[in-house]
DNA sequence: AAATGATTTGAACAACGTTCATTATCTGCT
DNA sequence: AGCAGATAATGAACGTTGTTCAAATCATTT
């Protein structure tokens, strides 16, 4: 019986990535310390470094986790809608209402400082692909003789755009958009891009 | 004499600020030491705890410099040129530019793990919003009859949505736009929005 | 039950930001 | 110039951090 090793240190991979998922939650990526995640989930300091190589390889699992959520969230949110300019609304809308929820965890997936040097493991980029591919799916009822690689480019594009405004808004330290306009920019502006003739210039 | 005083210590400020400066454009925000920092700017390791009360504080300090420069940057590129929406196309590409070209200092400038809890200073904050002014100042040549209200909404939907395509494309953890194709999106992009109706929806 | 191999443990380590008693320096007054 | 009082610079020391690794513990097989 290797299955309960195997098992077993699965049961703790899990328990840390909790432990340091609500760690992060309670207290941002900056109070994550080893120490107490290893204490919230019940092992001695040195087992983090059995269960993962780093406490960076830890916090890529939280993220993961949150990116998954965060795609589950926004699929929620949308689905059911026919309207491809509503449910694109619907989508952003459910991103920045993801990021506000939950702001430390999905602060932690764009944390440039702590995953510096770190190579992203493919798993984890394909969490991301699906979230793309959601918008540019939705994109080609818009416009369905845009080809793939137009509407690729284009939902990475809003995507990214979508992303800046939630992203600048909700920083204290930057001066964005203020909090009561916010969901109504961004509902017009995705209406904007959304709609846009292909291709966009000219 | 208290004037020698105060040149010393604003000396030894700047020589601080330069060394943090080279240090982040050389080893990123994250590879930033007070060890480092001192030994370059030629004082003892609590000499810096007599100019600033904090790392943060000296970081805010190489930001706001940084700040200045971006805005230089985006001046300079985009100065003498009439046409309004080639102008901030021009302005976009220069930001850009910037990111790529100072891409340690650019990104400590939107931290937001090292600077969590630290309140941003009003000149900090200034600076930022003359960057925005910046835009808002070319949006009224495109649509003189906006409101001031509006236009400098749509400054700042449009410095954070340019923001987060340039953010996201330039992270090589996330999946963004290409390299090869990222100006020629920007700059449709930036076209879309600056020429976009008032309001934005409907 | 004993032996063997894998895993868990937590004391120890190096490196970090920050502090503070000590030392050095400057300022104003005689 | 010389001295006293304030002011600033120094770097050893402190508390915390992530990480390591010899020792202890546990699981599996003989």
């Amino acid at each position: 019986m290797t299955e309960k090793r195997q098992e077993k240190r699965q049961e703790l991979r899990t328990r840390l990535i909790e432990a340091a998922r609500d760690r992060i939650a309670a207290g941002g990526l900056r109070g994550l310390r080893a120490r107490d995640v290893t204490a919230d989930a019940g092992c001695a300091l040195g087992g983090l470094y059995t269960a993962f190589a780093d406490l960076n390889e830890l916090v890529i699992h939280v993220n993961s986790d949150t990116l998954r959520r965060l795609g589950e969230a926004v699929a929620e949110a949308s689905a059911g809608i026919e309207e491809p300019g509503t449910k694109l609304k619907a989508m952003a809308l459910a991103y920045l209402a993801f990021a506000r929820t939950h702001n430390a965890l999905w602060l932690a997936l764009f944390d440039t400082t702590m995953l510096a040097d770190v190579e992203i493991p493919q798993w984890h980029k394909d969490d991301q692909a699906g979230l793309i591919d959601g918008i540019a799916r939705t994109l080609a009822a818009i416009s369905p003789d845009m080809d793939e690689d137009a509407r690729q480019r284009r939902a990475r594009t809003l995507f990214a755009a979508v992303h800046g405004i939630v992203s600048i808004s909700l920083e204290k330290r930057f001066i964005g958009l203020s909090g009561d306009h916010l969901e109504g920019e961004l509902e017009s502006f995705v209406d904007l891009v959304a709609r846009a003739p292909t291709p966009l210039n000219r």
